[in-house]
DNA sequence: TGAACCATTACGGGGCGTAACCGTTA
DNA sequence: GTAACGGTTACGCCCCGTAATGGTTC
């Protein structure tokens, strides 16, 4: 969890850092639920730099492995599970280490006296 | 490693055991290298179950997960991969385990000594 | 006024079968 | 003869943009 980041970008910037045309960005967001760009009064989207980022995973799994949509929506769905399965995995490792070290001190104490 | 399984079938046989007709079947050979069954004399095909199971990941990966052809035979290739690496962690952990169960019992005999 | 945004629509290319056809073998 | 296999081809659907058009705001 870190600072938000106040900085926005509009859809002529994104197209031109990611290389990918204006219309293409409106197209995936007619057809992605997890694209949502904020809009201010008039209307205009207004991206995050998180949205570029998933912007970013859609065009690697559409255009690089070539995903359809949809299975490429799914995918990065699927996605956060596994690296949130792992993570847990991780933690559970990390318990198992300390009660190690407890163990090891333990028995270093055993060994001094 | 298992015994080799004698048992073949005909492109009818697999059509209907997978429920995929028997021209997508053809047609999934012309675009993949990974199915390959072979042909008798009379140029007629003989999968093994080997065949049939990949040919069972192929449709679960276009079918239901929606990936491009070519997409679905590299998924494949990876994927390998990946339960490969699996693999060796689980054996990474096993190893610690019989480590872990030789302390206990050392630590059985200090305690009754 | 021109540049950058908006929405909508119609069209086109490619991927993916599949129907249709004809030939061969058991 | 008919059922099950073979190969080839042409067609059609659907997905994925994208070009075109016209409108609004700065």
């Amino acid at each position: 969890m870190q600072e938000f980041d106040k900085k926005y970008y509009k859809i002529g910037d994104v197209a031109e850092i990611l290389g990918i045309p204006m219309s293409t960005l409106r197209y995936w967001e007619s057809q992605f639920t997890i694209i949502k760009p904020r809009r201010n009064a008039k209307n205009v989207r207004f991206y995050t730099p998180n949205d570029i980022e998933t912007i970013r995973k859609v065009y690697y799994l559409v255009k690089e492995k070539g995903l359809k949509l949809d299975a490429a929506q799914e995918q990065i769905r699927v996605n956060r599970d596994g690296v949130d399965k792992r993570f847990e995995v991780v933690e559970k490792l990390k318990v198992i280490k300390a009660d190690l070290q407890e163990l090891i001190k333990s028995l270093d104490q055993v060994r001094q006296s």
